[in-house]
RNA sequence: GCCCCCAUAGUCUAGCGGCCUAGGACGUCACCCUUUCAAGGUGAAGAUCGCGGGUUCGAAUCCCGCUGGGGGUACCA
């Protein structure tokens, strides 16, 4: 029997003050799958009540990175829906929370605080030096009736709005993903939270909390890092005698160190970045599913729509995951390698124009060639970025010298310069008597050579792979001769032996 | 400091009282394949299931304590 039970409604509000990391993006994809696996509906709300961190375009980059990762929502700012606005600067100034604040007010469950942020970090720091392990604090206008709060307002003092915790007994609440025992906050830790700033600006824990009743969000799906603060918002459901959701709070993804959590601030982990470095949405995606869920002991490769169907709350585990760059790598290469070269080719085309190797839109021609170099590194890549190294040499002539590579490297080991010179003096003309240009007949025309010179393949090999490349390590030889052509390849070789005199 | 959460190899995880002489994957190492590098194949090393107590005929699995890690402690989210 699953413990989800009737409607789904979850959401995703993150705020935009900074782009959106891997971790915010798991935290969505949880939320997505577990409206899709269960039929429910995704709402993607932006909270922007953070005045001082806004960051310009960090919404529109949010969207984008979601969408990206192939997320999709059911109600959103840019779609609207049946219960928008969705961006809660929108519905402050609809004064949707002013309501709430004052029906609160009213209800004397809240007050009115005139402690200024100056006079409270006086506060904590005389705590602080007299030894008081921890400072709680709790406005003296709890005790003020309604009206001398309003009173002092009315005379101009700035005041923020504060929950008045309960001094005594203890809250509970159960999550989803800790399942079993329910956790329990003593009163005596909380303290008198801001509810509304004095710029009039609901805080986090107010206006998700009336939103997500707005919005008759079902279960509130978000990182570990709330669970300390969820005793607040219960206590603050009970004030307005709203029916609790369901908390299932999922593990916090470490660095890769292990030193605490991911942040915006490091930007390796940027979802913007992963395009760009060459990474599918759809390694990503399965990477991500797997960080905290997972479906058996064997089962890593899902697609979409084999992970909705096996993704059940009951199998996200509770502990912290650690960033992991080389799993993701591994399943980055393992996804690249099951498309087909045209896929492959496709999605080269930007990194490679990106690259200048190519023109912006590229032409057909060149189109056409990317498809028919793709299959000599397609299997080698890891992240698509790499396809512009790899494959530098077919559109830019290497050349031996201080401008270029090293002619060291034409040398194999154990050989001599003039030695390798006549190597690839023997290897041009072998070549250039080959009539058909085709795998085949190269590979048969060099095949020959090795034996009627009595060399090993290794280093004849090797040397003509520098002298056409420029590198000691490239793709298979003689698809990249047939792929570079024989007018090149001739060229290339002759400048090698000329460069080794 | 105080409060909360978590705890299986370097990492991600399977395990929800006997199928475990702890399974899979990444990473590491070796070998095979081979013109380089990959990919692929085969195999290996790597976990006293953090430690100590219980409960039980029996514990990685349940309970307690400790330790360690993480999170929170803002007119940030």
């Amino acid at each position: 029997m699953s413990v989800v039970s009737g409607p789904v409604r979850v959401r995703f509000a993150p705020s935009p003050t900074g782009y959106l990391h891997i971790g915010g993006v798991r935290t969505a994809l949880f939320n997505w799958l577990f409206a899709r696996h269960y039929g429910g509906q995704f709402v993607l709300r932006i909270e922007d009540t953070d005045e001082k961190r806004f960051v310009d375009d960090a919404a529109a980059d949010i969207m984008a990175s979601l969408r990206w990762a192939g997320l999709d929502w059911d109600e959103g700012p840019d779609i609207g829906g049946p219960f928008g606005p969705y961006v809660q600067s929108q519905r402050h100034a609809e004064g949707i929370y002013a309501t709430y604040s004052t029906q609160l007010l009213e209800a004397g469950l809240a007050y009115m605080s005139f402690t200024t942020e100056e006079e409270l970090a006086q506060m904590r720091a005389a705590a602080e030096a007299q030894g008081i392990k921890s400072f709680r604090f709790r406005g003296p206008e709890r005790a003020w009736p309604l009206e001398q709060q309003q009173e002092m307002a009315a005379r101009g003092r700035p005041f923020t709005i504060r929950l008045k915790t309960p001094l005594e007994g203890e809250t509970r609440f159960q999550d989803l993903v800790r399942g079993g025992d329910q956790i329990v906050v003593q009163h005596s830790q909380l303290q008198d939270i801001v509810l509304i700033k004095a710029s009039g600006m609901p805080v986090y824990h107010f206006a998700h909390l009336v939103d997500d009743h707005l919005m008759q969000i079902t279960h509130v799906m978000r990182a570990e890092e709330w669970v300390p603060s969820t005793p607040y918002h219960v206590l603050l459901y009970h004030a307005f005698g709203w029916n609790l959701p369901v908390f299932a709070h999922l593990p916090v993804i470490l660095r890769q160190d292990g030193k605490g959590k991911l942040s915006k601030r490091k930007d390796d982990i940027l979802t913007n970045r992963f395009w760009e470095r060459g990474y599918l949405p759809e390694a990503m995606f399965n990477y991500l599913a797997l960080q905290g869920w997972s479906y058996d002991d064997h089962t890593e490769l899902m697609s979409r729509d084999e992970i909705i169907e096996r993704f059940t709350i009951e199998r996200v585990q509770p502990s912290p995951a650690r960033w992991n760059p080389d799993k993701l790598k591994d399943l980055n290469g393992l996804y690249i390698r099951r498309l087909t070269t045209e896929q492959v080719a496709e999605r080269l085309l930007p990194y490679l124009t990106k690259a200048g190797l190519i023109a912006d839109p590229p032409t057909a021609d060149e189109r056409a060639y990317v498809v028919s170099l793709t299959p000599l590194i397609h299997e080698r890549l890891v992240e698509l970025s790499e396809a512009p190294d790899l494959l530098e040499f077919f559109f830019r002539e290497p050349s031996p010298g201080p401008e270029g590579y090293d002619p060291a490297l034409l040398v194999p080991k154990k050989m001599e310069a003039a030695q390798t010179a006549e190597l690839l003096r023997a290897a041009h003309e072998a070549l250039s008597q080959v009539k058909i240009w085709g795998i085949e007949q190269v590979e048969a025309a060099l095949r020959a050579l090795v034996a009627r010179l009595e060399v090993k393949p290794g280093p004849l090999f090797g040397a003509i792979r520098v002298a056409v490349s420029g590198r000691t390590v490239a793709p298979p030889l003689f698809e990249m001769l047939v792929a570079l052509g024989r007018e090149r390849t001739l060229a290339r070789l002759e400048r090698g032996y000329t460069a080794l005199g």
